[in-house]
DNA sequence: TTGCGGTCGTTTGCATGCAAAAGGACGCGC
DNA sequence: GCGCGTCCTTTTGCATGCAAACGACCGCAA
């Protein structure tokens, strides 16, 4: 398959960096379903490449916790149970908070305006039509990544990696619920107020309360799912 | 290279599985030094195949923190500087502190009796002998080994991974040193009191505190080495 | 001497061939 | 009818070929 004509003025760097990130927002996008199988070649053939930078992207995306690889049987979406969700929300709320903390102390103004940018964002949006539910989604990873990034530590980064991905649909549902759009919009200012202030504490307790909240709020509609 | 031979009883799984646990213990035990590079071609002969697993093993390598590849370029092992290793700690306190916590609410009979033994074989090592060494770096990794499968969180587990591995000669400093040795017991038996008690707090703050004077120890050696 | 450009060897990244494992279909014996 | 063994297909895991990128080296000019 190397006549790939340019697919689609490809990303810069390596085709396995390509195939990652195109992969990745798939699965998050909900276009393969948690339990579905992932061929190499199939998946190959899609990015316009062969199955060796394929394979090394699933692997990658294993150590992500979005896909499962058993040897010799292949790779498969992971699915994710409200256990699974829990205790990825917990680990999520320790690292974002401390993250959050660390942050209080080296946050720059410029970063302040774009937090505040985005919840005015978020703020901005109403309605439940899914240009809308994709904003919501959006500008609330704006705001967490802002804050990681100003946390300004490799290693929790590292770490924050192996819990951020979930697939859409989980999303979906809390950005669609109106009552918990408003708590997590004032969260976000409340972590916000916490930075600015430079305070560790309050950035932190307010970030472990704002993802806590979160996961609280799935692992409940996931129960009354079944 | 397909004629293996069989080199070394080999592990089980997959020849990337095996690349990845022989590398990343060569690694750790020093054999290849911060900074130097590691040749696919090389290490796929070292071990007996070929190039691709050993390029897989690399990515899970630098997913792990311990080696750094840079696109064309290829893979070196990765150097830790202060700030590095304070980095490093740092995350792992919060989330050791964590498992430790989670751990307080479940952990069994026979894995405390386990991490009593872990302190019993630590405090009867004594002397500077390289074996002796060895010893307290494998029981001290029992301990904390134990302690995170205790705390049942997968997600945990995995983050943990992204700051488990730092070379040997850094954990060899520390376990040469006396005070260092005794500080540690007493923190073990203190983080086992807290389990025991069933206290989150007490297992959470024990191992906190514990880990952040392993990395003060660190900094403050690596400090004045310079 | 120092800086720059061209050349060549080395090493990576990717495509592909191939052996072997897994899973399923089929048929046989019970 | 059901279980089991065998054959066949699909798919993985690994080895290897090859183009292209990198960087070291060398010569030349300022």
């Amino acid at each position: 398959m190397q006549f790939m004509a340019t697919v689609t003025t490809t990303h810069p760097g390596t085709s396995v960096e390509r195939v990652y990130e195109d992969l990745r927002a798939a699965i998050i996008s909900g276009e393969y379903e948690p339990g579905e199988r992932l061929r190499a070649e199939a998946l190959a053939e899609r990015f316009g490449t062969s199955r060796t930078p394929v394979r090394e992207a699933l692997m990658l995306l294993e150590g992500d916790g979005l896909v499962g690889i058993e040897p010799r049987r292949g790779a498969v979406v992971r699915s994710f149970d409200p256990a699974d969700l829990a205790d990825l929300y917990e680990v999520r709320a320790v690292l974002e908070a401390r993250a959050a903390g660390l942050a209080a102390a080296r946050i720059t103004p410029d970063d302040l305006a774009a937090l505040e940018a985005t919840c005015d964002r978020a703020e901005s949006q109403t309605g439940n039509s899914a240009r809308t539910v994709d904003t919501l989604i959006a500008t609330n990873e704006d705001f967490h990544r802002i804050v990681i990034a100003a946390a300004g530590s490799p290693r929790l980064s590292a770490a924050l990696r192996t819990v951020a991905g979930i697939p859409r649909p989980f999303k979906t549902v809390f950005w669609n619920d109106a009552s918990e759009r408003a708590r997590s919009l004032a969260a976000h200012r409340e972590i916000i107020a916490g930075l600015r202030a430079g305070s560790t504490d309050r950035a932190e307790s307010a970030t472990r309360l704002h993802v806590l909240n979160a996961r609280d709020f799935l692992t409940e509609v996931m129960r009354e799912r079944d």
